[in-house]
DNA sequence: TTGTAGGCGTTATCAG
DNA sequence: CTGATAACGCCTACAA
């Protein structure tokens, strides 16, 4: 027998009042309030997650989906499940690895109720079979999707950016370099037009050719730095897809003794603490306040609330490496 | 009417049926089978998790506590992630910034079968307190507890300190500092010990005034070469208690022109990417190794199947910082 | 191989 | 304010 029952025959109570008390309705005499709440301190009394979900049908369940996960990621996820157990969810974590099947498991436990929403952080799938999954649960979105229907917190990357570039030329800097993510990205997509329409806006040189791709991490990129090193000419700056991709530039550009900023600047993008501490010039990125809007669409269908979203913006940080 | 009663009402068969196929059971018909099949698809079916796990008692779920995350935890949680997910699991993450309240919600969760099982990162409240829930479901942790009914996968950081401070004495230096992290942490205390009697053995200068304690993150590195750079008199080389305090250090050091390793030699700890970026000298930890049998411990409850752990080593990598 | 009946632990809808 | 009674969706003896 179940403790519930144990309550329910020793209280001489119904089921339903033994409900009542533990989800504190008002309709309950002080008496029966009284007597359940001690027998349940009494038996140690905890409900079933399980039972729950399955009468009421919702589990109290984010999944948050990433292929992997780095320090930036990890700046998002934190304040996502912060701001879900505030709000009385817990978060369940899916890294894909880049996996579509592996990811679509995460799409099919939205369907199985396992979670009652969705956040993406990064997702390989194609959005618009994604978006077929919108009438199980809500799915918000950190990257930008291709399509409008899955709602996306993402800011455009691309204000972040001329912030930069405004910052460079001003200090005299003109030939000045690339360094991107994923190549077929909306970011990439956004940053790259944000450079060449403003470099041709100042008449200055648009260096196309010393584009680099796929550079995430700090490893990739020193091949960057290797790479950028073997060119006939050395650009005068170097702008970063992220604050790691900076230091690994930073990194081997001294191994190379090329001077920063003298011989080449350098500018991440995030702001995350490394880059402070490695005094790293960059654009902070309000990434905490992403997840937490990102929670809040959600919670605008799971608890029918809207909560207006306060605008969002980029900021240059200017450090050594400019 | 559920999809599983419509499965039911359109084949012909009985709900038992209907479930022993959904299960892959051997005792149906390929008749049976096969027609049942055909609808689950026509249907798009997907069983229901919450009712799962009411019925078997088993939600497949994980939970995994830490107080805050960093790159070094990170890489345990995505091992633990990975692994749990070849195994079924889904991983739910507790974080909670050193909260006892908080953490104890992870506890109560194996209580109220949320989760079938949990891994602890680092814990705040008593373990003596904690040992109570191991009747819930199996608990295993990486940090090392105080009492051993819950069983711990870490290793004797002293091992991984001996080899540090075997490099940095056959290297010629003999004044070593120490940066610490908690102070009360059983791993500090190991890790000291380890210097003091090492240092005792060989008749070397055991700096206790120089002990810095809570040293963590790359800012707290900062600070602490600060004060060594205040002392009368600079340490030969430092031992820190993970790579990114080491970070901080080195870093800071050069700001105060303080050459690296001529004037103070530094040693991480752990050996994640960036240590490697940055070259610095660390003892690799084989993290990804814990979290994997971290796991596996788990699951020689849940599963009833015993995974014999491998043993493993600590491993020193020279890099520039010695 | 199949079916029946009961159980898992709650919530929810009615009456009273 | 309280209590039957029926969901919720699936699993599992035990029988047939």
């Amino acid at each position: 027998m179940s403790k519930f029952d144990e309550i329910m025959k020793r209280s001489g109570y119904s089921k339903a009042t033994v409900s009542r008390v533990i989800n504190n309705s008002r309709h309950v005499s002080d008496e029966a309030r009284q007597k359940i709440t001690e027998i349940m301190k009494q038996l140690n009394y905890i409900p079933n997650r399980n039972a729950i979900s399955l009468s009421t049908g919702q589990t109290k369940q984010i999944g948050i989906v990433t292929s992997t996960s780095n320090a930036i990621i990890l700046s998002f996820m934190n304040q996502f499940i912060d701001t879900a157990m505030d709000f009385g969810f817990q978060t369940l974590i899916y890294t894909t690895r880049g996996d579509k099947d592996i990811e679509l498991k995460a799409f099919e436990d939205l369907r199985s109720k396992r979670v009652d929403g969705l956040a993406i952080i990064a997702c390989v799938n194609d959005p618009e079979k994604l978006k077929a999954y919108l009438e199980y649960g809500p799915i918000v979105s950190w990257q930008r999707m291709g399509n409008n229907e899955i709602p996306s917190v993402a800011m455009d990357q691309a204000e972040g950016y001329i912030l930069a570039l405004e910052h460079l030329v001003s200090k005299g800097y003109t030939r000045i370099a690339n360094v991107f993510g994923r190549a077929d990205s909306i970011n990439t997509q956004s940053r790259r037009a944000a450079y060449e329409t403003f470099m041709a806006s100042k008449g200055l040189p648009v260096l196309k050719e010393a584009y680099q791709y796929w550079v995430f991490t700090s490893s990739d990129g020193e091949e960057a730095m290797r790479k950028m090193a073997k060119a006939p000419e050395l650009p005068q700056a170097v702008l970063c897809s992220n604050d790691y991709a900076a230091i690994g530039i930073l990194s081997e550009a001294r191994k190379l003794h090329i001077s920063v900023p003298d011989q080449l600047a350098i500018v991440g993008f995030d702001d995350v603490e490394l880059a402070r501490v490695l005094g790293i010039t960059t654009i902070h990125n309000p990434i905490a306040e992403q997840a937490t809007q990102a929670f809040h669409q959600l919670w605008a269908v799971l608890g029918r609330q809207k909560v207006e979203p306060e605008p969002l913006t980029y900021r240059l940080i200017e450090r050594e490496t400019t």
